[in-house]
Formats: structure tokens, sequence, C-alpha cells
DNA sequence: TCATATGATTAGGCCATACTAATCCAGTCG
DNA sequence: CGACTGGATTAGTATGGCCTAATCATATGA
């Protein structure tokens, strides 16, 4: 099942890396130099020296001035780091009663020091939760994640209903503001009018009109609310 | 109240060599560069580099040739691990299911990646403990620990009643052994016997009668049991 | 009193990771 | 279709942490 038998241990820094390659070559096949250096805030010549040994050592695959992507094997440690991550802030906000917006960094340094014994009991003592608190799915610790089709606020239909799935930010204020307009994973609105020229979307939820900016429009991934 | 306003955050290794050096020096007045060495595994010139680096810092005092102290300084960081690392083992034990003797090794691993704010969140959802699950005092967050002074049962005059308060070792299986044998913190004992040539010392407790070797016996600390 | 052994230190390297400065490549525009 | 420009890479350097081999200091005992 598996190519070769004993990793040595990825050290933090191969797991900041194998992240961000990952977030970034989610969406189009590959994660630029540049972009890798400003997710990681990095030099660029960092990142070209980084890429050279993750190649080498068969985590990532690199195309010269082009990018790089994961392996299977990388992507596997990939997502290893962000079933890590994400099981640790739901645990931190339900065990431990941070919130929200803060949750993030320690869930980010924690994530490199904890077993994979100590997640699968926290895992175990919150239910084997699916979601984490931002709405993101949690990969399975066989590393599998659900990918589901979400559309931003900012883009959907007016007159739809829709159910708020996803909120793809994790800075404090931008989470703070969020969860202030109830705007969290779960909510249930309906888009009212989008102001042209990258105006604000209009939607009515339970606890009345909400006006959303194009920019904050763009991290609320949603679904059509099942009726 | 402090001489240097802002540190730089220490390093892993630093805070490891900082522990070792409390422990070492917490005896005599002096811990030995191969004593260190032994103690974190690495080799004595590796020791004599960091202890260059960390009495430059003002985290250490060295007397060449005869070994280092901690300043006031380090005593303060070394006592925060300390405390962080016992913390940990109390909360893993007792919200997570870990036991007795499997729960070192991941304290001792994240105590280099919590934030304090974790570590007071986790004291209090314990009820601020003052002992780790193998009778260790923790210190409290203002620096302060207690000395206890006790006695090693291999040294404990036969007759009297004991009580058992400090188990000494981070080992394993010398830790199942004990909790096999009900040698616990807390645990109630009279020393019945003691044999000759460093023989066992043969102690009653509640449960039963107990033979304990010397090496066992020295890790075991008591003090008179309040009657 | 001095030789020796033990432990400490210095010398000289290596690896991971980062940096800046210099150079190189590839796709776009004139 | 060639020149430019922006992004990528290479060159060269630094730092933290570790290593082995060589050297040095101290305390002991002959």
């Amino acid at each position: 099942m598996q190519a070769s038998l004993h990793q040595p241990p990825l050290t933090r820094s191969v797991e900041d890396y194998l992240k961000a390659i990952y977030h970034l070559s989610s969406q189009g096949g590959f994660a630029a130099t540049r972009d890798i250096a400003a997710n990681l805030d990095v030099s660029p010549p960092s990142v070209s020296g980084m890429v050279k040994r993750l190649s080498e050592t068969g985590l990532i695959e690199h195309v010269p001035y082009r990018g790089v992507q994961l392996t299977a094997q990388g992507r596997r440690a990939a997502l290893k780091m962000i079933r890590r991550h994400r099981i640790l802030e739901v645990y931190l906000i339900q065990q431990l009663g941070y919130d929200w917006s803060s949750v993030h960094e320690e869930a980010e340094r924690l994530e490199h020091a904890v077993s994979d014994e100590l997640i699968e009991r926290m895992a175990r003592a919150l239910g084997d939760p699916h979601y984490d608190p931002h709405g993101a799915p949690i990969p399975t610790a066989a590393g599998e994640i659900e990918e589901a089709d979400l559309v931003p606020l900012a883009e959907a239909r007016v007159g739809t209903q829709l159910e708020l799935r996803q909120v793809g930010t994790e800075d404090p204020a931008r989470l703070d503001y969020l969860a202030g307009q109830g705007l969290v994973p779960g909510a249930l609105l309906t888009v009212t009018e989008r102001h042209p020229f990258n105006g604000p979307t209009v939607v009515r939820l339970a606890e009345g009109v909400r006006v959303v900016g194009r920019e904050l429009g763009q991290l609320l991934w949603c679904r059509a609310a099942a009726r």
C-alpha cells in the first residue's frame, strides 16, 4: 500500500509548505512560487529552495517556471495537517471556550506538535465532527475530504434561498464582524439585491436584513437551501 | 521589574536546555555539561555551544569547567515550561483518557507549542490543580513552586508510617508496574522491613504487602503520614 | 609533585531554513 | 518578431542546532 516504508517525520516548515500548496492548487492545478511565498510570508528564493527539496523527496511535482502540485503522498500529508488543524479548532472552541476569531493561531502552532493519537482522542470526544467552526469539511483520518460545490454569496443569483456553509477567512476582525451580523455557517438567507459595479449584496436572514460588501461576499460560500 | 523588556521567544531547544538545567541543578548548585548532555541526549560539545549562547543571553551563569546555573530569568522560563508540562499531563489524563504511563511524551511535544492562554484555560478547566499525575508540584503562573521535603522510600526508617507523595520517573514500564502495585501518589504505607546490602524495602499498604527493590525505592518520595 | 584520566572546550563541518543580490526565462506588446 | 518585464531561479551568506576529532584543564593518586 505504501511506496516507501518509513519516511522521516516531516519538519514544521515542510508541513506548512504542503498545506499552503494544497490550498493554492485546490482550484487551479498548479501553485505558483510567488503565491506560496506570499502565503507563508517568505521570500520567493526560499520557496524555490524548498520546492527543490520537496520534489526530491517525492512530496510534490515541480514544473519549472510553471508551479508545483502535490503528489499523492504530499496530498496525504497535507490533508493530515488540515484534519489536525480543523479538529483542534473545534476542540478549542467547544471544550476550552476559545472563540471563533481567535482559535486559528493556536491551532496553527499545535497542529505541528500533536500526535495522531491525541487528534483521534479529541475527535472522539467531540463526536467525530465533519466540519470545523468555519464550516470547512474535516478530512477523515483515512485522508478523504468532502468536495461540496458552493457559490460565493457575492455571485449568487438574486432571489435564491441559500444556506451559508463556509466562511473562507481566518482573519479575526472579519470573523468577529461576521459573527456579529449572524453570518455564520448554517445561516439561512435569501438574496434580495445585488448592486452594480462590484457593489454589495443584500440578504434577508431570520434576524433581519444585511448588506454584504463585495470582499466579504466572496468569502461566504453558500449552497441552495434545502427547503 | 524586568531587565530587558522584550525577549525574543525562546526556541524549542533552548526551552529543553533550561528545563534540563533546572532539574539537574535543583539539588546541587551546578549542572555539569556531561549531565546536561546525557539528559538531552546530545553530545557534550553541543552543550558547550548552547551554554555559550545561553549565558550570553543572560539565561544561565556559566563557570567554565564547573557547570552552569540558571539566572532568575532562566529559572522563570524553566518553571514556565514545567508548569506547562505538568498541566498538560493532568489535562490529557483527566479530559482525554490518557494514562499515567503514556502521557509524558505527548506533553513533552505540546509544551513547546501551547500558548499561555491555553495553559491557563486548561488549568481552569481542571480546577487549578497543584500536583501533576506523578505527584510533582505544579508551579503557579507567577512562577512559584512548592518545595516539600520528602524522603525516598528506600531510605525511610523501618517502622514509620508514610504517605507516598511523588513518583520520580516518567518511564512508562516503571509507571505501569508501580500503578499495578498500588504505589501511586496518595498511597499510605508502613515500612515493615529493610533488607541489607541495597536490598528491598518491604511495606504494608491497605491492599497488602509490597516488596520494593532499591532502584524503585529511590523513586518513591514519601513524607510522614498525617495520622 | 607530577602524570594521567576524565570531563570541558575549541576547531571544523553539516543540514535545514531563511535572506539579498544577481541572473535567467517566457509570454506579451509594440 | 524581438524587447521588455515580471516572476523564477541561482549564487552567495547567515543562523540555529547538531556532530566528530582534537585539544585543554583540573583533580586525583602514585
